[in-house]
This record gives C-alpha cells, sequence and structure tokens, in this order.
DNA sequence: GGGTTTCTTCAAAATTTCTACCAATTTAGT
DNA sequence: ACTAAATTGGTAGAAATTTTGAAGAAACCC
C-alpha cells in the first residue's frame, strides 16, 4: 500500500516514513504546495496524509485538488489540535479523516488502516473473497473457515492481492513492497519468485482454486 | 512502445532498461552523443529518456537534432536537480517533460506514460477501437468484454498499430519497434511477420473482424 | 547460546515466448 | 498466364522466464 506524506517539517516526514515503512507501507514525501501537486497529477495513492501548512500554500487547496481532478485516494489531514476551522473545511471537502498533532504512531496507523480498509475492503474487518477470509484487524486468514498460518511476508503479499484484485503487478512493484528498503532488488527477483511460490502453495493446500496468474515477464495478477 | 535510453552511466541505463522492460516496454541504450544520434537518425521511438551530460557532447544537442530532423518521438529530459537552466531550455526546445535525478522507477514509469498517452491515446486509460479494448494502465485486452492473453512483443504490436491507425506502418518500422537488439534485423523480417502472424490469430480466435491489412511490399496497415 | 522459524539464494527442470526455416499460397508486373 | 518476389502458416529449436526444491543466512524466541 502507498502512502503520500504531504509535511514541510522534515523531520517528522521522515518519522512518519520510517514507521509506516515498517508496518509493510511504501511512502513517498512531499515538502511543499507544488511538490504535493506535482506527485498527486502523476501518481495515485492508498492514503494521502496531508499537513496544512504548507510553505508556499495551504494544504486545503491540495485537498481540492485531489477531489476536483479525480480520485478515490484516501486523505488524513494532519494539523495543530486547535485547528478546528481546518478541520471542518477539511472534512466538508472530502477528507476522509482528521489527526491533530501531536500524535502517536498507533494512531496514526489504525487511521491509515481504517481509510485503506474502507477502499479497498469494502470497509470490513473482515474480508472475503471466494474461500478466503482475512481478519484486517487481528491478521489472521482462514480458508473455508479452517486458520491458514502465513509469514509476514507472505501475508503482506496476500493483502497486496487482494487490494488489487484483477491488476497486473509487476514483478519490480511486488520486489518494492516486500523488500522495505527498494534498493538494488531491481535484477533480483529471486525471492518474490519464492514467496509467490510459498504463498500458492499455503493457499493451495489450503484448498482454495489458484487466483494468482503468472503474466509471464511481468508480474502476477490476481483472477477471482 | 519503444524508449530509448541516452545515459552515459552503464548502471543506471541497465537499470532502468530492466525496469522498463519488465513494465511492457521495448528498451535500447545509447550511451554517447555519437550513437544516440545514430540511433536517433535509423529508427524512431515512442519515448525519448535524455540525460543532459553526456561525455562527448551535450544532450541538449541531441535535443535540437530530434525536433530538427523530425519527429514525434516523445523526450523526457534527465538531470541533475539543481540544473534549472537545463530544464527551461529543454522545455524550451520542445522536450515532454523533465525528471529530476535521482528518481523513482515508479515516477519514470508514470511520466513516459504520460507522454505516450497523450501522444497517441488521447489522454485516455481506456483505448477503445470497434470490438477491442486496452486498459494501458493495466496493460491488458479484452474484446467484447472476454479478455485476450498476448505475449509482449503481441502487445506492443497492437499498441502500434492502434497509435497509428488509418496509416500503412513499413515493416522497417515493425521490426524496429520489436527488435530488442537492432542489429541487422534489416533485411530480415521474418520474425515480423512471425508476430503479426500470431496476433492476427489471436483477435480471430476471440472474434474481432481482420482489423490488420497487408500492404504489399510495404507492410500493415489497421484499418477500422 | 541453542533451537526454531523465516527469509534469501541458488541451480536444475518446466514452461512460455521468440525466431528461423520451409513449403504453400498470394500478389504485382510483364 | 507466367515469373519473381512477398506473404502466410506450420513446426521446431533457441532463448528467456518461471517453477521448484533444497540449502545457506538471517532473524526471532526462549
Amino acid at each position: 500500500m502507498k502512502i503520500l506524506i504531504i509535511e514541510d517539517e522534515r523531520s517528522l516526514a521522515e518519522d512518519i516514513s520510517r514507521y509506516l515503512s515498517g508496518e509493510h507501507y511504501l511512502c513517498e514525501t512531499a515538502a511543499t504546495y507544488a511538490e504535493a501537486i506535482e506527485k498527486i497529477e502523476l501518481y495515485s495513492y492508498d492514503c494521502i496524509l496531508l499537513d496544512i501548512m504548507l510553505p508556499d500554500g495551504n494544504g486545503l487547496d491540495v485537498l481540492k485538488h485531489i477531489k476536483e481532478i479525480k480520485k478515490r485516494d484516501g486523505v488524513i489531514i494532519l494539523s495543530a489540535k486547535d485547528a478546528i476551522d481546518d478541520r471542518v473545511k477539511g472534512l466538508q471537502l472530502g477528507a476522509d479523516d482528521y489527526l491533530p498533532k501531536p500524535f502517536h504512531h498507533s494512531e496514526l496507523a489504525a487511521r491509515i488502516f481504517s481509510v485503506i480498509r474502507r477502499k479497498y475492503f469494502d470497509n470490513a474487518n473482515v474480508f472475503t473473497a471466494n474461500e478466503i477470509s482475512v481478519d484486517l484487524l487481528a491478521n489472521t486468514v482462514t480458508v473455508n473457515g479452517i486458520p491458514l498460518h502465513l509469514t509476514k511476508k507472505e501475508y503482506a503479499l496476500l493483502l497486496l492481492f487482494l487490494g488489487n484484485r484483477g491488476k497486473t503487478i509487476p514483478k519490480s512493484a511486488l520486489a518494492e513492497h516486500l523488500s522495505g528498503d527498494l534498493a538494488d532488488m531491481l535484477d533480483n527477483h529471486d525471492f518474490v519468485y519464492a514467496h509467490v511460490k510459498n504463498l500458492k502453495k499455503k493457499l493451495n493446500e489450503g484448498g482454495t482454486k489458484n487466483y494468482i496468474k503468472t503474466m509471464y515477464g511481468i508480474g502476477y495478477k490476481w483472477e477471482s
């Protein structure tokens, strides 16, 4: 899952980025209004964290922009505790949530989780696709009611697939998603093969059909 | 879609090439000014990635050359973050976009995609021609709503046809677009025949009319 | 620290795609 | 209608990619 952090205070942005990376999110940052607009126009994110005060503009304008030009990107507004005005305006403009600074990491994670859940998983805590069922809060998986033990990476992989059903996910994206540091995983995708294999195997032993299709030369796709 | 990567730092060029290959692009590289000019004169590309600093010349001169002698090849300039001058000059000279180094692979892919979409497909993400529909983001093809599985080269071929509807495409151009190493494929077009044949067959089995007309002695043409 | 689990690397086997080749067919020009 | 060149369609070997199992590293848990 991909997060954009729009925040001009660099140390805070990096702090958040580091924490969320450890929670299996892929993070990017934008420190200015201009940079934020650029990234929003070019990419899509699962969730955007939006600081209201930016050196060269107002975060609410960024939000307006997001909602104008498209998109179903989730938005969580970050701002000072007492800026009630911003909060009201933000939610009116279509923000998904509001988090006053300072906040706990765990609280941020919970809000992001909730936004993503709403966006990809019909807002349910338990997401079911055919015979597979995922408890997003407990982070457990069952197949036909029987618990299935997955490792962290396998679970991350499964969520990525389920959140992108029907879309082809390039190997490089899988590598990025699994590897945390998107270093030089560019030429070595062996570990992706390994994890996909293991996930497939476990799902299969659990008795599911094979929903993970290979897109030769590109990546994989979840087909329900 | 065919990309030319003009970049003297070999490892970077290879990185990019590998990544873009995984995203359905056909890549070639040029490491020097001379090599770049040579390839540009000989072939055409859908998008050219242009490093400004080359060991034997300036990338802006390459850009000038591109715009002089032809072409609707899209150009994205790659250069150091603070080279504002180059950016301005580049855009004045007709570059389509500018990407400061270092950049994320996904960011590069997004810019290339945007250039190509603008150039060939009226800025749309899903492109439909009669009963055929191509999702440029997911890289999938459907015929009358039924998914059609194409290989990389077949997909590249289809995109080339759809991007040039009504125009006769010479065999040599098809060979260029399909050939990974632009060896002396100039006299041997057997592999073009093969891929056109396979694409025709799959489209036909999918139930489309035969839109690919043979222009005897010249090439092929997509006729809607 | 020892034992267990998980992650990554490696190499051979299987699969998919690509290219070369050949015979049959079509085309353009005479 | 005949000829030479170009294209089609099939097949097979080459090349590239993925699968698979096993083993070595690394991380984790008492």
